[in-house]
DNA sequence: ATTATTGTGCTATTCTATGTATAACAATAA
DNA sequence: TTATTGTTATACATAGAATAGCACAATAAT
């Protein structure tokens, strides 16, 4: 899977390779059981320090995204706590929502923006 | 209108204040043409620094939700770039709608997530 | 058994963002 | 005239982000 951080972004390393991650298991690049790179491999090969893949990796182990093996790594395995999944979405929606909502975008729209996105997702 | 910071919150509190005037306006709580209180008001009601406020009005004019007139202050005004605020919406909602679909919620969720929100915007 | 690689922990440093604190200025309102 | 406004500038303290180097025990590879 190809990972790109843009050095640029206000948004930090660390944050930029969860989200691309999560995005990966979600567009099914990424497949529960598979094995994600060493910290040093994976930073190495992005050009980063070993702690940021290191702190990438324990956020996706908090969040419940993956499980890390001494035998084998970093490996893809949801824990899916739907409720708390829900709030949590609830919560981020009414904000970018909001936004939307203030320049005129139509339920519509976004409910197309919605199928647009999860066609692309499994 | 109530403004709520949560002061323990790793959100920055003129982020926090950004949002909630956005979700202000969303509400139809704050109205095209009204004006907000001035920075030393609004810092002194919420119990903050004068210039923390003044982050958040700049960056709201900024991303154009209100224009700063000498004579009246900041008064809500939003400049509706529908096509940059779709684009910007789907960027957010990219990464929104993935943490969900990794914990299995379906389209059909999500689409009435958006009912439910909507029905308290305008 | 030896070697290499792994995740993890610790300390340290640099840089940036955030929040607070004063002070000052010109423009407007009372 | 006086008070309040938005705005700008500087300074300081704190926290987070990213890098760097070192070390350890556990595992994998040879």
């Amino acid at each position: 899977m190809i990972i790109e951080i843009d050095f640029n972004s206000d948004e930090a390393i660390y944050v930029q390779l969860c989200n691309q991650i999560i995005m990966g298991i979600a567009t099914d690049q990424l497949k529960v059981g598979e094995t994600l790179p060493s910290v040093r491999q994976l930073a190495d090969t992005i050009g980063i320090n070993m702690h940021t893949v290191n702190k990438a990796y324990s956020v996706l182990k908090q969040e419940g995204f993956l499980t890390i093996d001494r035998r084998r790594g970093a490996v893809i395995s949801i824990d899916a706590d739907r409720i708390r999944a829900l709030e949590e979405m609830k919560r981020e929606l009414l904000v970018v929502l909001a936004r939307g909502c203030c320049r005129n975008i139509s339920r519509e729209e976004v409910h197309a923006l919605i199928d647009e996105i999860f066609d692309e997702y499994k």
